[in-house]
Formats: structure tokens, C-alpha cells, sequence
DNA sequence: CTATTACATGAATATTTTTCATGCATAATA
DNA sequence: TATTATGCATGAAAAATATTCATGTAATAG
């Protein structure tokens, strides 16, 4: 049974003609007829008497009514909750990040979206580069942060480069270098991180041919920072890991210098979601106003 | 779009996977396939992600998951309570009356009725047999007393042949009468009911072509015994409205004896109301059991 | 690598909804 | 009282929708 049909009922019942329901609901007078016999028949029930003078519930028809109208306001709920989600205008958005980012750059978009779209609702997911793949594979995030390059089936917008440099502790005799070549990596305690074959420092430093001393590994960003700081060893690490730490530890550009790549990842099946849409031509233009001047270790 | 189409929908989300939802309400895969591709091209949103796994809801569906659910669990209390009416285990009764039964029979009826059929409700509508005639033709009751014969186009159950009384002071000369001479009437003061042309009373007077001396008239029956008890003169009342008076008044069967045939009258655009058949097919017992012992004036 | 599982798809069919063109009854009107 | 609107009913035709059948495709498990 259409909803439609209900609309029909209902609004008979609350006009007291099918002539004028038929009309206030742009179908013809035979066709609500129709609707509400075949109403009566599905349900067993006579739910109208018809007069010359228009139609009148009967007690069945009344006692009914409420529970037809209770359909049709879902039904007229659904379609305008409908009408918002395709307009992107609200809806959720799950997005997946990496420590960095999710520190330092998604309270600030996030704030800035939702004063946008205020009626679009975040769900975050942190974990590592290797978390964050999964979940863009497997659909449980509509968009999140990853490196390039890629090779997930994704629409990638990149959106920085990020420069990694060698962490120190404060008073560390190459804390003044301007250029901290990686080959004496080898010649310092190395803090590592757990699960390290796809972190940044350690594709690096394979690909430089450096064997690092390690010798603390930590699952924290925040945890290794610390390390250093307490002058267990030295690291690298993104630049964006660092912003604000400028007081608590050394930072040097590596030699070469390096950098990680950060884009944001829309899935192919995320990708038509309106929500994520919305988010991915917002991202877009939020990295056309990523300046290096609020860089915390300039050199 | 069918409520069935949100069952599947809702079942499908529910189990996580077409081929079960469909299984489950017994239509073949290929239809929830479809159904929901038609759902989802309606509303213009993607609701599912497929997978060789299952489905699983997209935030969207999810979002409108509720709705839908309120949709099928409106469909589903409509069509319980409509089989409830079909059944004639619950509705409305709309019953219209005349004083006498109003105050007499109604009340037990009421309760009997009600002992076996607890979910049905009724509405009572009091008035004189005109109102109740009127009632009855314009379908504002669903069954309603009257007398006999009666030209409506109802169905018309005989429950009671009523005996009409002339009633007297207490202590008037004729009230140890066996029986009150009709042409007597008009010896005496006569108390009569206003709009009388209607009434029994008035009816058998003409019939017998006795004009009675009318000194007072009075809309309502009670008012009408308390004006004889009081000595004001004599008046002629059906034998039911003088139930339970026995103490205040006298009342002595007429010669010729008159009745009024009390039925209870169906129209026939509400005769196969469930409900409607459940308390005619009672009332034909109940008129069964009407047993003449105990009357209050038996002579 | 193959078999299996689960959803998709297109064409055919069945069903339902909607319309058109009238009919029928009743209430108001002349 | 006959007449004329008005409002609902109805049957057949047309349009739209839902359902099935038979088969396809892709991912996953063995």
C-alpha cells in the first residue's frame, strides 16, 4: 500500500471531500476514490461514509486515522531529511587522520567547516598511516588524510608538503646546524616508532642507506618527542608533528632535505556522497591558504 | 514508494544482507536488490555500500534508517489494529437511546457488553424518538432504540414488548383499580410530555379518540412522574420508565392494555461494522433473557 | 585457481495506481 | 415538481511500479 494513499485518506478525512483532497493533492477525484476503496478493501473496513454531501470517518476510519497520519509525517520527515542530505547541507562526515593532523590541523577545520555546514556532523578516527589506508579500503571513513603516493582507488587532493626534520634535544651540540645530514644519523641513539617500516624516518633512512642506532621505540608521536626532549636520542620526524614545541626541543632541516606529502583521500564510493563533496571542495581551497609563514621552525 | 519497500530496506540494514532481508520477508533477492536501487534513485541518495559481505548503511542510510523504521512500525500498528476491528474485538459503538432504556437497560447492557468485548468503547447519544429516528437516518448512531413499526431502512431486532401504564397519586381513588378505562382519561387532569404528537401517550389517546384534559406538559419523563406523584393529575407512561417507582406512585395496566414495541434498529450502512454485528447478536440474547418476573408492577 | 557467495542487471511479467469518460444519487434551485 | 448542479462510484484503458527469472560479476575462501 503506497503512502500516497494515506495523503489521500488523511487529507479526505481532514477536508471532508475527496473532490477537494484530490485536488489539493494534484490527482484527479476518481483516482482518490480509488485509493480509499482499495484502502477499505486491503484493510477489511469501511472507513468512509459517502454522501452527497462530501465523506465523513467513520469510528474504524477515526481510529485509524492517527496511525495513517503517523505515516505520513514520517514519510514527509524522511523526504525532507532526504532533501538535506542531497543538498549536502547535513549528514556525516567520518574522516580518518594521522596524529599530525588530527593535532594540528582538523580542530581548525573542523571549526571552520561546521561554521559552513553547521548541521553536518564529524566522526573522527585517529590511528597510523596503516589504519587510515584500511579504513579508506574498506569504507569506514568518507575522507581522511594519507601520504602520497598512493595507490588506493581514491580522488587524491594533495594538500602540503611537510618537511621532516631531525629532532634533538634542546642543547644538543648539532642543535644549531642548519642542516642535519643524515648520515650522522648513525652516530645517535635513535627513538624509533613501533610499526616503523612505513613511518616516515624509517622509509627515509633505508632509502639513504643509514642503520640508526635505535634504541627506544615508542607506538606515540607525542611519547617520542618527549624521549628526545629528555635527551634519550634523536629523531625524525614531520615538521607539522612539531608546531608549538619549538621550546622544548631542536629541530633541524635534514640533508637532503626531505618531505612527506600529505593529501586528502576520497574513495571512489565516498566520492558523490553531497556531505563529502562538500568537505573535499572545502579542503580544496583550505590548502590554497596553508602559508608557510605560520611555520614554527623557519631557517 | 510502497511501504513494503521500506520493510525491506529496514530488514535489509537489520540483517546486513539482501539475500536474508529478502528471505526473511519472503520475496526472492533480486526484488530487495531492486527495491532498494529504487529507494535510493527516488531519494537520490546512496543508502548502502554493497559488498560481496553484505550491505552496510552509509551514513545517509543511516540517517533515514529511523524514519523508515517509524514508517513500518506505523504500517505495522494500522494493520494490528485494524485486524482488531475486523475482528470486531475493539472499536466504537455508537448507540443512541430513549429515557426509559437510557436509564433502565443501558447501564446493565453497558456492562455486560463491555465484560465481554473490553476494547470496544462506547458513545451514547440520549434523546426522544425523533432525535433518536434522526440519529439513526443520518448515521449518526450505529444502532439505536426504537419503536416498532418503523419505516427505516435498518435492520430491526424486536427486544421487548413494553406495557403502557396509566400512573396515579398513590392514594387517588382509581389507583387499586385492576384496570384504567381508557375514555376515563379525560375525567381527569392529564400531565403530558411536550412535542407529545410523538408519543405513546398521545398516539394511543388519539387512536382512541379521547381527548384528555392536558393541564400540564413537561420535556421530561421524570419531571412528568414527579408532577403525578405530587398529586397534579394522571398521565399514561410505558411500564419500563416506572421502574423502581413503585413507592411514589400508582400504576394500573389500561383497558383495552396498550404496549409499545421497543426494538433496537441497525442501519444498514453500519450493519456490518464488526463491532456493530458483535453488539446486535448480543442484543438478540440479551432481549432473550428479558424476563417478565421482574417487572415492578405486576397485577 | 576454482568454487562459492552475495549482490547486480535486463527483460519479461504481474500488479497497482492513475486517468478518462461516464453513471448515479441527492440536495439545492427555479 | 422538475431541473440542475454537485459529489462520489465505476469500469476499462493506460501508465507506472513491483516482482520474478535467468543470468552476470566480483570478491573471498578453500
Amino acid at each position: 500500500m503506497s503512502v500516497l494513499q494515506y495523503d489521500i485518506f488523511v487529507k479526505s478525512a481532514e477536508l471532508g471531500s475527496l473532490t477537494l483532497a484530490a485536488e489539493a493533492l494534484g490527482c484527479t477525484q476518481s483516482n482518490a476514490s480509488h485509493a480509499i476503496s482499495a484502502l477499505e478493501k486491503e484493510l477489511g473496513l469501511i472507513l468512509m461514509q459517502r454522501k452527497r454531501s462530501g465523506v465523513r470517518l467513520t469510528p474504524e476510519g477515526e481510529r485509524l486515522l492517527g496511525h495513517m497520519k503517523q505515516i505520513c509525517q514520517g514519510e514527509a520527515m524522511l523526504q525532507e531529511e532526504a532533501r538535506q542530505l542531497r543538498m549536502g547541507e547535513s549528514g556525516k562526515l567520518r574522516v580518518g587522520s594521522f596524529t599530525s593532523v588530527a593535532v594540528h590541523w582538523l580542530p581548525e577545520i573542523i571549526k571552520r567547516f561546521q561554521a559552513l555546514y553547521p548541521r553536518i556532523e564529524f566522526e573522527l578516527l585517529n590511528g597510523d598511516y596503516h589504519d587510515v589506508d584500511e579504513w579508506l579500503r574498506s569504507g569506514k571513513v568518507d575522507a581522511a588524510f594519507t601520504r602520497l603516493p598512493s595507490s588506493l582507488p581514491c580522488r587524491l587532493i594533495p594538500l602540503y608538503e611537510d618537511r621532516l626534520m631531525a629532532i634533538l634535544p634542546l642543547h644538543h651540540a648539532k642543535a644549531k646546524l642548519s642542516a642535519f645530514p643524515i648520515s650522522e644519523m648513525r652516530d645517535e641513539p635513535f627513538i624509533s616508532l613501533l610499526e616503523s617500516s612505513d613511518h616516515d624516518s624509517a622509509r627515509l633512512l633505508r632509502d639513504a642507506g643509514v642503520q640508526p642506532d635505535i634504541r627506544f621505540s615508542t607506538k606515540d608521536d607525542y611519547a617520542l618527542i618527549a624521549m628526545v626532549a629528555n635527551g634519550l636520542g634523536v629523531s625524525i620526524v614531520p615538521e607539522l608533528l612539531l608546531m608549538g614545541r619549538a621550546d622544548s626541543i631542536a629541530a633541524v632541516p635534514l640533508d637532503p632535505p626531505m618531505w612527506r606529502s600529505i593529501a586528502l583521500a576520497i574513495p571512489q564510493s565516498s566520492e558523490n556522497r553531497p556531505a563529502v563533496k562538500r568537505f573535499g571542495a572545502f579542503m580544496e581551497e583550505w590548502s590554497k591558504e596553508l602559508n608557510i609563514p605560520t611555520q614554527p621552525f623557519s631557517k
